[in-house]
Parts: C-alpha cells; structure tokens; sequence
DNA sequence: AAAAAAGGTTGTATAATACAATTACATTAT
DNA sequence: ATAATGTAATTGTATTATACAACCTTTTTT
C-alpha cells in the first residue's frame, strides 16, 4: 500500500475522530453511547442487552447501564420475555424516538455546515468510502 | 446538500469513530490521548501545557494529567523554563520517541490490512476527503 | 436432580474529561 | 515599589464510558 496515503489516512482519522468527539461532548444532549444505542433499537427493533452488547462490541454490563440510564429517561422501556423469565427487551419509547431524531438532526445540521461547499460528487463519495472502510473492518472484526 | 449523501456520512462517521475507538483500546498500548500528545510533541516540538490545550482545544488541567501521566512512563520530560518559573516545557524522550514509533506502526498495519484491498485511487480519495473534512472543521471550530 | 450454562445486574476499577480551587510567579497600575 | 491583577500549572472533585469479576435467577444439559 502506497505508505503517502497510509500516513495521510492515518493521520487525518485520528484527529477526526478527536475532533467529532469533543463536538458532540459540546452540543449533543444525548451521549454518544445513548444516541448509538436508541438507533440501533430503533433500527433492529427490541432486543436484550446481550444482543445489543454483541451488536455493539461492548461488554453486557456497559450495555446494561446505558440501558438503565435510557430507561430512567424514559427513552426505552425494559419489557420482560415471557418465554424466559431471566431475560428482558429493551424497547424505543415514543420520547426516546423523538429525542433520537433531534438529535439526529443536530447531527447532521453540524455535518451540512462543514460539508456545504463540497461538490455532490465528494459528498458522495465521502459517504462511499467511509461506508467501504467499515464493511471492511467487518470482515476483519479482530482489527 | 443531497440527503442520502448526508445520512449515510452521518451513519458511516458514527459507526467507524465507534469501532475505531474500540480497536484501538484492544490493540494499542498507547492510550489514544497519550498517543495523540506524544505525536504532537514530536510535530511541533516542546510545548507547554496550555499550548497543548490549545492544539488539541482540551483543558489545560486533562492535558496536565496526561503529560503527567507520560513522564511518569518516561516518555516525556518537564523541563523548567528559565524566562518564567511559572511554566515548564515537555519535551519527548528518545523513549517516547520509540514507543510512539511503534504504536503508530501497529496503527498502520491495522488501516494497511482493512485497505489492502482498496485501489490506490481509492485510498489517495480517502485520505484527500478526510483531510478535507477536517480543514472545513478548523474553520467552523464550534462545531 | 444436580451440574453447567446463560441473561442480567451490581461492585469495583481505570481512563478521559471538565470545572473549580489553589499555588506560585509575573505584569500592570497607581 | 508595592498592591492588585493576571497567568501557568497542578490538584480536588465529579461524570461518563468502559471492562472484569462476583453474583442472582432461570434454563438447559447430563
């Protein structure tokens, strides 16, 4: 692999990932962890925090705790399985969409501003990549 | 700016910060934030802590605890400044030199092995567009 | 039925971070 | 030239994200 390119992507990931990390700590109500963990549910539907945990790569208790936090903003709500009495769903609150999707909004509000005088191609092909480099990790999900 | 562009940076960017960030709490020895101050220490040469803040747009007292942090591993040295006894310099040791050198070696075999099989035009692309992303961002520091 | 496995929660610990208080020195204003 | 103000840095305290280990309860396996 041409190492110029290597470098460069090296480089400019981490201080992107710097970057958008300290911008959402600064505008976003909803933490990282909690905005990631309403979409999916919203996204995948119901499900435990086993599933999610896996989904997520995260252990099951940081899930469990998130979990918890999301309920007791009444963002989702545990519902017991009936089938088996040690297990729960977690399910998206009409509240829990509602915040999801302002959020989501502000997010992509801040990304527009950033991006507004990219042509359509490289928006375009932004998204392509970043979409590529994580089907990518997928398929190496040691890396 | 096209909404299907947007969405999808929008997913992809969350997604790949998330995994990322997790690879590297796996992989690296190197703590993200220590990583990210040592190579700023060898770009731009010593620095004091609010000029580090500064750089990286953290506060002075988590920066005073990271390089803290890094002396004390001996990658760093406090060296005392003689026009001003308030303030002191940190320098990178030929330790931290080495261990920055190795982290950033396993940084890129990682990104080398998920691209490797990206076209070069491909990964030139993605380093252009990321490099983009974050020179929009230093201009509209607030988002 | 006893043993093992599985879904979840809770205790404890660490890292990154911010804000507030504090210390020690430097600069400015009277 | 001294008092007031400002500045560089550290330290106390708090929060969030995270993991591992211990544990409880229920289910599955032997």
């Amino acid at each position: 692999m041409n190492n110029k390119s290597l470098e460069l992507i090296e480089q400019e990931l981490t201080d992107l990932i710097r970057r958008i990390v300290i911008s959402e700590k600064r505008n976003d109500s909803l933490e990282r962890s909690g905005y990631i963990l309403l979409r999916l549910l919203l996204s995948h539907g119901p499900a435990g925090v086993k599933q999610l945990a896996e989904k997520l790569q995260l252990d099951i208790s940081t899930i469990s705790r998130q979990a918890a936090a999301l309920e007791a903003k009444k963002y989702v709500e545990r519902v017991p399985n009936p089938a088996d009495k040690r297990s729960y769903y977690y399910t998206i609150t009409d509240k829990g969409i509602k915040e999801l999707e302002e959020n989501k909004q502000r997010r992509f509000d801040r990304l527009e501003r950033i991006m507004e005088s990219w042509s359509e191609e490289e928006q375009y092909n932004f998204g392509k990549l970043l979409k590529k480099y994580n089907e990518h990790v997928k398929e190496n999900p040691k890396r």
